[in-house]
RNA sequence: GUCCGGAUAGUGUAGUGGCCUAGCAUGGAGCCCUGUCGAGGCUCCGCCCCGGGUUCGAAUCCCGGUCCGGGCGCCA
Protein backbone atom coordinates (compact mmCIF):
# COMPACT_ATOMS: atom_id res chain seq x y z
CA UNK A 1 0.00 0.00 0.00
CA UNK A 2 1.17 3.30 -0.95
CA UNK A 3 1.21 6.27 1.48
CA UNK A 4 4.07 8.71 0.99
CA UNK A 5 2.91 12.22 0.09
CA UNK A 6 5.01 13.92 -1.80
CA UNK A 7 3.04 17.20 -0.42
CA UNK A 8 1.55 18.95 2.53
CA UNK A 9 -1.74 20.86 1.44
CA UNK A 10 -0.19 24.42 2.54
CA UNK A 11 2.89 23.25 -0.08
CA UNK A 12 1.04 23.40 -3.15
CA UNK A 13 0.57 26.51 -5.08
CA UNK A 14 -1.64 27.79 -8.36
CA UNK A 15 1.64 27.89 -10.02
CA UNK A 16 1.85 24.38 -9.22
CA UNK A 17 -0.53 24.17 -12.55
CA UNK A 18 -0.98 20.50 -14.30
CA UNK A 19 1.47 19.06 -12.11
CA UNK A 20 0.44 16.08 -9.90
CA UNK A 21 1.19 15.33 -6.34
CA UNK A 22 0.04 13.08 -3.97
CA UNK A 23 -1.90 14.18 -0.72
CA UNK A 24 -2.24 12.17 2.72
CA UNK A 25 -5.05 13.33 5.40
CA UNK A 26 -8.45 12.93 6.26
CA UNK A 27 -11.31 13.57 4.67
CA UNK A 28 -12.31 16.85 6.21
CA UNK A 29 -15.61 17.18 4.63
CA UNK A 30 -17.69 15.72 1.71
CA UNK A 31 -20.61 17.79 -0.41
CA UNK A 32 -21.79 15.72 -3.18
CA UNK A 33 -23.52 18.36 -5.51
CA UNK A 34 -24.76 15.94 -8.40
CA UNK A 35 -22.53 16.60 -11.19
CA UNK A 36 -19.64 17.72 -9.19
CA UNK A 37 -18.31 16.55 -6.12
CA UNK A 38 -15.52 18.34 -3.37
CA UNK A 39 -14.08 16.41 -1.04
CA UNK A 40 -11.69 18.64 1.53
CA UNK A 41 -8.74 16.69 2.42
CA UNK A 42 -7.31 17.65 5.70
CA UNK A 43 -3.72 17.51 6.95
CA UNK A 44 -1.26 19.15 9.93
CA UNK A 45 -0.46 21.95 7.83
CA UNK A 46 -3.94 22.84 6.16
CA UNK A 47 -6.86 22.10 3.65
CA UNK A 48 -7.29 21.05 0.23
CA UNK A 49 -9.96 20.84 -2.08
CA UNK A 50 -10.31 17.63 -4.60
CA UNK A 51 -12.62 17.93 -7.03
CA UNK A 52 -14.64 15.55 -8.77
CA UNK A 53 -16.43 15.90 -12.10
CA UNK A 54 -18.50 13.13 -12.42
CA UNK A 55 -18.67 12.76 -16.62
CA UNK A 56 -14.91 12.78 -16.74
CA UNK A 57 -13.54 10.92 -13.95
CA UNK A 58 -12.56 7.24 -13.92
CA UNK A 59 -15.36 5.40 -12.27
CA UNK A 60 -13.62 3.61 -10.12
CA UNK A 61 -12.54 6.59 -8.47
CA UNK A 62 -15.78 8.28 -7.80
CA UNK A 63 -16.82 5.11 -6.04
CA UNK A 64 -14.17 5.07 -3.72
CA UNK A 65 -14.94 9.06 -3.24
CA UNK A 66 -18.63 7.80 -2.80
CA UNK A 67 -17.96 5.51 -0.18
CA UNK A 68 -15.40 7.68 1.69
CA UNK A 69 -16.67 8.66 5.41
CA UNK A 70 -15.79 11.78 7.11
CA UNK A 71 -12.09 11.37 8.93
CA UNK A 72 -11.01 8.66 7.66
CA UNK A 73 -7.41 8.78 6.08
CA UNK A 74 -6.66 8.56 2.47
CA UNK A 75 -4.11 9.32 0.11
CA UNK A 76 -5.19 11.02 -2.72
CA UNK A 77 -2.53 10.96 -6.01
CA UNK A 78 -4.16 14.29 -8.67
CA UNK A 79 -4.02 16.72 -11.15
CA UNK A 80 -3.18 20.46 -9.56
CA UNK A 81 -5.23 22.70 -11.34
CA UNK A 82 -5.86 26.62 -10.89
CA UNK A 83 -8.85 27.62 -10.08
CA UNK A 84 -10.12 31.07 -8.87
CA UNK A 85 -13.11 29.24 -7.62
CA UNK A 86 -11.22 26.53 -4.86
CA UNK A 87 -9.85 28.06 -1.65
CA UNK A 88 -6.26 28.27 -1.73
CA UNK A 89 -6.62 29.36 -5.05
CA UNK A 90 -6.22 25.67 -6.36
CA UNK A 91 -7.77 22.09 -6.67
CA UNK A 92 -7.05 18.69 -7.37
CA UNK A 93 -7.94 16.38 -9.67
CA UNK A 94 -7.46 13.22 -8.49
CA UNK A 95 -6.54 10.28 -10.53
CA UNK A 96 -6.48 7.72 -7.80
CA UNK A 97 -7.84 7.39 -4.19
CA UNK A 98 -6.40 5.11 -1.91
CA UNK A 99 -8.41 4.39 0.95
CA UNK A 100 -5.83 3.84 4.12
CA UNK A 101 -7.86 3.34 6.83
CA UNK A 102 -11.75 3.95 7.22
CA UNK A 103 -13.30 6.32 9.92
CA UNK A 104 -16.34 4.96 11.65
CA UNK A 105 -19.41 6.68 12.20
CA UNK A 106 -20.73 8.51 14.14
CA UNK A 107 -17.81 10.42 14.96
CA UNK A 108 -17.46 10.56 18.71
CA UNK A 109 -17.01 14.66 18.83
CA UNK A 110 -17.13 16.84 15.23
CA UNK A 111 -13.48 18.30 14.09
CA UNK A 112 -15.01 21.17 11.85
CA UNK A 113 -16.53 23.59 14.22
CA UNK A 114 -20.04 23.16 13.15
CA UNK A 115 -21.24 21.82 16.45
CA UNK A 116 -18.99 22.70 19.95
CA UNK A 117 -17.91 20.01 22.57
CA UNK A 118 -17.33 20.38 25.91
CA UNK A 119 -14.12 20.24 27.32
CA UNK A 120 -14.67 16.95 28.63
CA UNK A 121 -16.03 15.74 25.78
CA UNK A 122 -12.60 16.78 23.76
CA UNK A 123 -10.73 15.63 26.46
CA UNK A 124 -12.37 11.98 26.85
CA UNK A 125 -11.36 12.07 22.75
CA UNK A 126 -8.25 13.86 22.57
CA UNK A 127 -7.11 12.59 19.45
CA UNK A 128 -10.18 13.67 17.72
CA UNK A 129 -10.03 16.64 19.20
CA UNK A 130 -6.63 17.62 18.15
CA UNK A 131 -7.36 17.17 14.90
CA UNK A 132 -9.17 20.50 15.02
CA UNK A 133 -7.61 23.66 13.59
CA UNK A 134 -8.17 25.40 16.92
CA UNK A 135 -6.91 22.46 18.95
CA UNK A 136 -3.93 22.06 17.12
CA UNK A 137 -2.69 25.21 17.13
CA UNK A 138 -2.84 25.65 20.96
CA UNK A 139 -0.13 22.67 21.29
CA UNK A 140 1.84 24.39 18.58
CA UNK A 141 2.17 27.65 20.33
CA UNK A 142 3.02 25.45 23.33
CA UNK A 143 5.64 23.90 21.19
CA UNK A 144 6.73 27.79 19.90
CA UNK A 145 6.97 28.34 23.86
CA UNK A 146 8.99 25.38 24.97
CA UNK A 147 11.67 26.13 22.25
CA UNK A 148 11.95 29.75 22.62
CA UNK A 149 12.36 29.01 26.59
CA UNK A 150 15.03 26.78 25.38
CA UNK A 151 16.87 28.87 23.04
CA UNK A 152 17.04 32.05 25.22
CA UNK A 153 18.02 29.93 28.17
CA UNK A 154 20.88 28.53 26.15
CA UNK A 155 21.96 31.94 24.64
CA UNK A 156 22.22 32.81 28.73
CA UNK A 157 24.97 30.36 29.08
CA UNK A 158 22.38 28.21 31.11
CA UNK A 159 23.22 23.97 30.71
CA UNK A 160 20.06 21.45 30.54
CA UNK A 161 19.61 19.05 33.31
CA UNK A 162 17.46 16.51 33.61
CA UNK A 163 16.45 15.35 37.24
CA UNK A 164 14.91 12.59 38.90
CA UNK A 165 10.61 12.19 39.29
CA UNK A 166 10.88 9.25 41.47
CA UNK A 167 12.16 10.42 44.85
CA UNK A 168 12.51 9.33 48.65
CA UNK A 169 11.21 12.18 50.29
CA UNK A 170 9.44 15.38 49.89
CA UNK A 171 11.74 18.67 48.53
CA UNK A 172 9.67 20.59 51.04
CA UNK A 173 6.61 20.79 53.55
CA UNK A 174 3.12 21.61 53.10
CA UNK A 175 2.45 19.68 49.61
CA UNK A 176 0.97 16.36 49.19
CA UNK A 177 3.49 14.09 46.91
CA UNK A 178 2.12 10.78 45.04
CA UNK A 179 3.74 7.60 46.88
CA UNK A 180 4.37 4.71 44.99
CA UNK A 181 5.85 1.69 45.37
CA UNK A 182 9.23 1.65 44.32
CA UNK A 183 10.89 -2.49 44.27
CA UNK A 184 10.38 -2.56 48.05
CA UNK A 185 10.98 0.69 49.77
CA UNK A 186 8.27 3.44 49.61
CA UNK A 187 9.53 6.48 47.10
CA UNK A 188 7.54 9.53 46.07
CA UNK A 189 7.11 11.30 42.68
CA UNK A 190 8.77 14.26 42.55
CA UNK A 191 6.86 17.69 43.32
CA UNK A 192 9.45 19.98 42.26
CA UNK A 193 13.53 19.75 41.12
CA UNK A 194 14.27 22.63 43.48
CA UNK A 195 16.66 20.16 45.52
CA UNK A 196 18.48 18.59 42.96
CA UNK A 197 19.03 21.93 40.39
CA UNK A 198 20.64 23.34 43.89
CA UNK A 199 23.11 20.19 43.65
CA UNK A 200 24.43 21.15 41.19
CA UNK A 201 24.97 24.24 42.10
CA UNK A 202 27.33 22.62 44.60
CA UNK A 203 28.96 20.57 41.35
CA UNK A 204 29.92 23.81 39.65
CA UNK A 205 27.53 23.43 36.98
CA UNK A 206 27.30 27.47 37.81
CA UNK A 207 23.55 27.63 35.27
CA UNK A 208 21.34 24.95 34.84
CA UNK A 209 17.52 24.41 33.91
CA UNK A 210 15.68 21.85 33.62
CA UNK A 211 11.39 21.70 32.14
CA UNK A 212 10.03 18.70 33.04
CA UNK A 213 7.18 17.22 34.80
CA UNK A 214 6.07 18.11 38.17
CA UNK A 215 3.38 16.36 40.69
CA UNK A 216 1.16 17.53 43.25
CA UNK A 217 -1.27 15.39 45.26
CA UNK A 218 -3.25 18.60 46.49
CA UNK A 219 -6.74 18.16 46.04
CA UNK A 220 -7.27 21.53 44.47
CA UNK A 221 -10.46 21.54 41.89
CA UNK A 222 -9.38 25.07 40.16
CA UNK A 223 -9.29 26.09 36.59
CA UNK A 224 -5.67 27.03 37.06
CA UNK A 225 -4.08 23.78 38.77
CA UNK A 226 -3.46 20.95 37.53
CA UNK A 227 -1.94 17.44 39.74
CA UNK A 228 0.96 16.90 36.92
CA UNK A 229 2.02 19.87 35.52
CA UNK A 230 5.01 21.18 33.51
CA UNK A 231 7.64 23.28 35.32
CA UNK A 232 10.48 25.54 33.93
CA UNK A 233 13.36 25.78 36.06
CA UNK A 234 16.58 27.71 36.28
CA UNK A 235 19.45 27.54 39.18
CA UNK A 236 22.12 30.41 38.92
CA UNK A 237 25.35 30.46 41.11
CA UNK A 238 26.88 33.98 42.28
CA UNK A 239 23.34 35.59 41.27
CA UNK A 240 20.88 37.19 43.81
CA UNK A 241 17.15 37.44 43.12
CA UNK A 242 17.22 40.65 41.47
CA UNK A 243 19.67 38.96 39.13
CA UNK A 244 17.57 36.37 38.02
CA UNK A 245 14.19 38.24 38.11
CA UNK A 246 15.97 40.02 35.27
CA UNK A 247 16.47 36.71 33.21
CA UNK A 248 12.74 35.84 34.11
CA UNK A 249 11.31 39.04 32.89
CA UNK A 250 13.22 38.90 29.54
CA UNK A 251 12.18 35.50 29.14
CA UNK A 252 8.68 36.09 28.95
CA UNK A 253 9.29 38.85 26.89
CA UNK A 254 11.50 36.97 24.27
CA UNK A 255 9.19 33.54 24.26
CA UNK A 256 6.21 36.53 23.35
CA UNK A 257 8.68 37.72 20.85
CA UNK A 258 9.58 34.63 19.08
CA UNK A 259 5.36 33.38 19.31
CA UNK A 260 4.49 36.12 17.46
CA UNK A 261 6.80 35.91 15.30
CA UNK A 262 6.94 32.13 14.25
CA UNK A 263 3.49 30.87 15.48
CA UNK A 264 1.78 33.10 12.77
CA UNK A 265 -1.07 30.74 11.36
CA UNK A 266 -1.59 29.14 14.37
CA UNK A 267 -2.39 32.99 16.31
CA UNK A 268 -4.34 33.23 13.45
CA UNK A 269 -5.92 30.04 13.48
CA UNK A 270 -7.31 31.38 17.16
CA UNK A 271 -7.68 34.68 16.36
CA UNK A 272 -5.16 36.60 18.71
CA UNK A 273 -3.11 39.11 18.34
CA UNK A 274 -0.43 39.25 20.86
CA UNK A 275 0.51 42.11 23.11
CA UNK A 276 3.97 41.49 23.79
CA UNK A 277 4.99 42.60 27.82
CA UNK A 278 7.95 45.46 28.17
CA UNK A 279 10.60 44.54 31.24
CA UNK A 280 11.30 45.81 33.29
CA UNK A 281 8.65 44.25 34.79
CA UNK A 282 7.02 46.46 37.97
CA UNK A 283 8.42 45.71 41.05
CA UNK A 284 6.29 45.41 44.10
CA UNK A 285 7.24 44.87 47.57
CA UNK A 286 4.88 42.70 49.31
CA UNK A 287 4.09 45.47 52.06
CA UNK A 288 2.75 47.17 48.98
CA UNK A 289 0.88 44.54 47.41
CA UNK A 290 -0.92 44.65 50.87
CA UNK A 291 -1.52 47.76 50.59
CA UNK A 292 -2.52 47.68 47.22
CA UNK A 293 -5.01 45.00 48.25
CA UNK A 294 -6.10 46.49 51.38
CA UNK A 295 -6.83 50.09 49.27
CA UNK A 296 -9.22 47.85 46.60
CA UNK A 297 -10.64 45.00 48.73
CA UNK A 298 -13.28 44.55 51.40
CA UNK A 299 -11.08 41.29 52.39
CA UNK A 300 -8.07 43.02 54.59
CA UNK A 301 -4.15 41.67 54.92
CA UNK A 302 -2.67 41.87 57.41
CA UNK A 303 1.57 41.92 57.26
CA UNK A 304 2.66 38.09 57.51
CA UNK A 305 -0.81 36.93 55.67
CA UNK A 306 -0.43 34.92 52.58
CA UNK A 307 -1.96 36.46 49.31
CA UNK A 308 -5.38 34.46 48.47
CA UNK A 309 -7.04 34.08 45.19
CA UNK A 310 -8.70 37.28 45.42
CA UNK A 311 -5.95 39.60 46.58
CA UNK A 312 -4.19 38.22 43.70
CA UNK A 313 -7.58 39.24 41.04
CA UNK A 314 -7.34 42.55 42.85
CA UNK A 315 -4.05 43.32 42.63
CA UNK A 316 -4.04 42.17 39.21
CA UNK A 317 -6.82 44.25 38.39
CA UNK A 318 -4.98 47.29 40.11
CA UNK A 319 -1.87 47.00 38.06
CA UNK A 320 -2.81 45.77 34.62
CA UNK A 321 0.65 43.97 33.51
CA UNK A 322 3.44 41.34 34.65
CA UNK A 323 4.86 42.23 37.65
CA UNK A 324 7.20 41.04 40.76
CA UNK A 325 6.38 40.85 44.47
CA UNK A 326 9.48 40.40 46.46
CA UNK A 327 10.22 40.55 49.72
CA UNK A 328 8.22 38.70 51.73
CA UNK A 329 7.62 37.93 55.04
CA UNK A 330 10.42 35.21 56.16
CA UNK A 331 7.78 33.04 57.81
CA UNK A 332 5.16 32.44 54.69
CA UNK A 333 8.11 31.68 52.35
CA UNK A 334 9.87 27.85 51.97
CA UNK A 335 13.37 26.99 54.09
CA UNK A 336 15.63 27.87 51.85
CA UNK A 337 14.88 31.22 50.94
CA UNK A 338 17.69 33.56 52.14
CA UNK A 339 16.29 36.18 54.73
CA UNK A 340 17.67 39.74 54.10
CA UNK A 341 21.17 39.94 56.78
CA UNK A 342 20.03 43.43 57.84
CA UNK A 343 15.89 42.51 57.98
CA UNK A 344 15.78 38.58 58.97
CA UNK A 345 11.88 39.08 59.10
CA UNK A 346 12.10 39.47 55.30
CA UNK A 347 13.34 36.98 52.49
CA UNK A 348 14.46 37.61 49.07
CA UNK A 349 12.33 35.66 47.72
CA UNK A 350 9.32 36.85 44.87
CA UNK A 351 6.40 35.49 42.70
CA UNK A 352 6.51 36.71 39.29
CA UNK A 353 2.74 37.75 38.18
CA UNK A 354 0.30 37.86 34.72
CA UNK A 355 -2.70 40.13 35.96
CA UNK A 356 -5.05 36.71 36.41
CA UNK A 357 -2.77 34.59 38.34
CA UNK A 358 1.05 33.52 39.66
CA UNK A 359 3.00 32.56 37.10
CA UNK A 360 6.41 32.09 38.74
CA UNK A 361 8.58 31.75 42.70
CA UNK A 362 12.07 32.53 43.15
CA UNK A 363 14.28 33.81 45.76
CA UNK A 364 18.04 33.43 46.77
CA UNK A 365 18.94 30.44 48.32
CA UNK A 366 20.50 29.91 51.73
CA UNK A 367 23.64 28.79 50.68
CA UNK A 368 24.83 28.19 54.69
CA UNK A 369 24.70 24.67 55.84
CA UNK A 370 23.87 25.62 59.34
CA UNK A 371 21.17 28.13 58.84
CA UNK A 372 19.65 25.75 56.03
CA UNK A 373 19.88 23.18 58.44
CA UNK A 374 18.05 25.34 61.16
CA UNK A 375 15.10 26.92 59.16
CA UNK A 376 14.73 23.23 57.83
CA UNK A 377 14.08 22.08 61.78
CA UNK A 378 12.35 25.56 62.35
CA UNK A 379 9.97 24.47 59.47
CA UNK A 380 8.52 21.24 61.38
CA UNK A 381 10.57 19.29 58.85
CA UNK A 382 13.11 16.18 59.78
CA UNK A 383 16.77 17.25 58.80
CA UNK A 384 17.81 13.62 58.58
CA UNK A 385 15.49 13.23 55.32
CA UNK A 386 17.36 16.06 53.64
CA UNK A 387 20.93 14.91 54.73
CA UNK A 388 21.63 14.11 50.69
CA UNK A 389 20.78 17.81 50.12
CA UNK A 390 22.70 19.26 53.26
CA UNK A 391 26.02 17.31 52.35
CA UNK A 392 25.95 19.77 49.37
CA UNK A 393 26.24 22.19 51.37
CA UNK A 394 29.59 21.37 53.97
CA UNK A 395 31.44 21.33 51.08
CA UNK A 396 31.22 24.40 49.27
CA UNK A 397 28.35 25.95 47.66
CA UNK A 398 28.28 29.46 46.24
CA UNK A 399 25.42 31.97 46.88
CA UNK A 400 22.78 31.28 44.20
CA UNK A 401 19.50 31.84 42.77
CA UNK A 402 16.84 30.92 40.69
CA UNK A 403 12.73 30.15 39.74
CA UNK A 404 10.31 28.01 38.93
CA UNK A 405 7.88 28.95 36.12
CA UNK A 406 4.92 27.43 35.66
CA UNK A 407 4.44 26.19 31.85
CA UNK A 408 1.22 25.51 31.39
CA UNK A 409 -0.12 28.88 33.05
CA UNK A 410 2.50 31.12 30.95
CA UNK A 411 0.56 29.48 28.26
CA UNK A 412 -2.65 29.81 29.11
CA UNK A 413 -2.22 33.47 30.04
CA UNK A 414 -0.92 34.07 26.76
CA UNK A 415 -3.54 32.56 24.91
CA UNK A 416 -6.24 33.70 27.42
CA UNK A 417 -7.44 30.25 27.71
CA UNK A 418 -9.74 30.21 30.62
CA UNK A 419 -8.99 26.49 31.14
CA UNK A 420 -5.40 25.10 32.02
CA UNK A 421 -6.73 21.78 31.07
CA UNK A 422 -7.08 23.38 27.54
CA UNK A 423 -3.15 24.10 27.25
CA UNK A 424 -2.32 20.29 27.97
CA UNK A 425 -2.86 17.08 26.03
CA UNK A 426 -3.81 14.82 28.32
CA UNK A 427 -4.41 16.56 32.05
CA UNK A 428 -3.83 14.98 35.21
CA UNK A 429 -6.77 16.75 37.95
CA UNK A 430 -8.39 15.76 41.06
CA UNK A 431 -10.57 13.42 38.69
CA UNK A 432 -8.97 12.49 35.57
CA UNK A 433 -5.87 10.20 34.95
CA UNK A 434 -7.00 8.82 31.69
CA UNK A 435 -6.73 9.06 28.80
C1' G B 1 -13.17 19.28 51.01
C1' U B 2 -17.16 22.93 50.56
C1' C B 3 -20.94 26.13 48.36
C1' C B 4 -23.74 27.00 43.88
C1' G B 5 -25.36 25.18 39.16
C1' G B 6 -26.06 21.14 35.76
C1' A B 7 -26.95 15.93 33.39
C1' U B 8 -32.18 15.24 27.16
C1' A B 9 -30.04 11.43 20.03
C1' G B 10 -22.81 10.44 18.39
C1' U B 11 -22.06 16.07 19.32
C1' G B 12 -24.27 20.88 21.03
C1' U B 13 -28.91 22.39 22.89
C1' A B 14 -34.84 23.67 23.66
C1' G B 15 -38.46 21.88 26.83
C1' U B 16 -39.88 23.36 34.59
C1' G B 17 -46.56 18.53 35.94
C1' G B 18 -51.00 16.64 30.99
C1' C B 19 -50.36 20.51 24.84
C1' C B 20 -43.98 15.43 24.60
C1' U B 21 -45.79 10.17 20.02
C1' A B 22 -39.75 15.21 23.38
C1' G B 23 -38.47 20.46 19.35
C1' C B 24 -33.94 22.52 16.89
C1' A B 25 -28.92 22.32 14.91
C1' U B 26 -25.12 19.12 13.56
C1' G B 27 -24.50 13.99 12.18
C1' G B 28 -25.93 9.19 9.61
C1' A B 29 -28.86 6.56 5.45
C1' G B 30 -31.28 7.71 0.78
C1' C B 31 -33.05 10.88 -3.37
C1' C B 32 -32.53 15.76 -6.47
C1' C B 33 -28.82 19.31 -8.10
C1' U B 34 -21.78 20.95 -12.36
C1' G B 35 -18.70 25.42 -8.38
C1' U B 36 -19.57 24.03 -3.25
C1' C B 37 -16.49 26.42 0.53
C1' G B 38 -20.90 26.08 7.92
C1' A B 39 -23.87 24.44 0.21
C1' G B 40 -29.28 23.97 -0.61
C1' G B 41 -34.10 21.06 -1.05
C1' C B 42 -37.03 16.53 0.26
C1' U B 43 -37.68 11.63 3.08
C1' C B 44 -36.08 8.59 6.92
C1' C B 45 -32.85 7.21 11.58
C1' G B 46 -31.32 8.20 16.41
C1' C B 47 -32.04 10.93 23.01
C1' C B 48 -34.96 12.25 28.70
C1' C B 49 -27.83 9.59 33.87
C1' C B 50 -29.09 5.55 37.77
C1' G B 51 -32.30 4.00 42.02
C1' G B 52 -36.40 5.18 45.10
C1' G B 53 -40.70 8.41 46.14
C1' U B 54 -45.01 12.08 45.37
C1' U B 55 -49.14 12.23 41.73
C1' C B 56 -54.80 10.01 38.15
C1' G B 57 -50.39 11.61 35.29
C1' A B 58 -43.11 13.00 35.88
C1' A B 59 -37.94 14.72 31.06
C1' U B 60 -40.29 18.34 34.48
C1' C B 61 -41.47 17.98 41.71
C1' C B 62 -38.91 15.41 46.25
C1' C B 63 -34.90 12.05 48.37
C1' G B 64 -30.35 9.23 47.59
C1' G B 65 -26.34 8.00 44.26
C1' U B 66 -22.98 8.80 40.15
C1' C B 67 -20.78 12.07 36.85
C1' C B 68 -19.80 17.17 34.92
C1' G B 69 -19.10 22.68 35.28
C1' G B 70 -18.05 27.20 38.19
C1' G B 71 -16.57 29.81 42.92
C1' C B 72 -13.82 29.27 47.37
C1' G B 73 -10.43 26.44 50.18
C1' C B 74 -5.97 23.74 49.86
C1' C B 75 -1.40 24.93 47.01
C1' A B 76 7.25 26.45 45.69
Amino acid sequence: MEFRRTHYTSHVTPEMNSQTVKLAGWVHEIRDLGGIMFLVLRDREGMAQITLFKKTIDPAVLKTAKALSRESVVLVEGEVKAEAKAPGGYELVPIKIELLNPAKSPLPMDTTGKVDAELDTRLDNRFMDVRRPKTQAVFRIRHHMLSAVREFLEQEGFIEINTPKVVATATEGGTALFPITYFDTEAFLNQSPQLFKQLMMSGGMDKVFEIGPIFRAEEHDTRRHLNEATSIDIEASFMDHEDVMVILENLIVYVYEKVAERAVPSLKTLGIELTIPTAPFRRLTYDEAIEINNENSKELLEWGDDLGTSAEKVIGEAIGEHYFIKDWPTEIKPYYTQPYEDEPQITKAFDMMHPRMELSSGAQRVHDHDMLHKRIQDQGLNPDGFEFYLKAFRYGIPPHSGWGLGAERLLMTMLDVDNIRDVVLFPRDRKRVSP
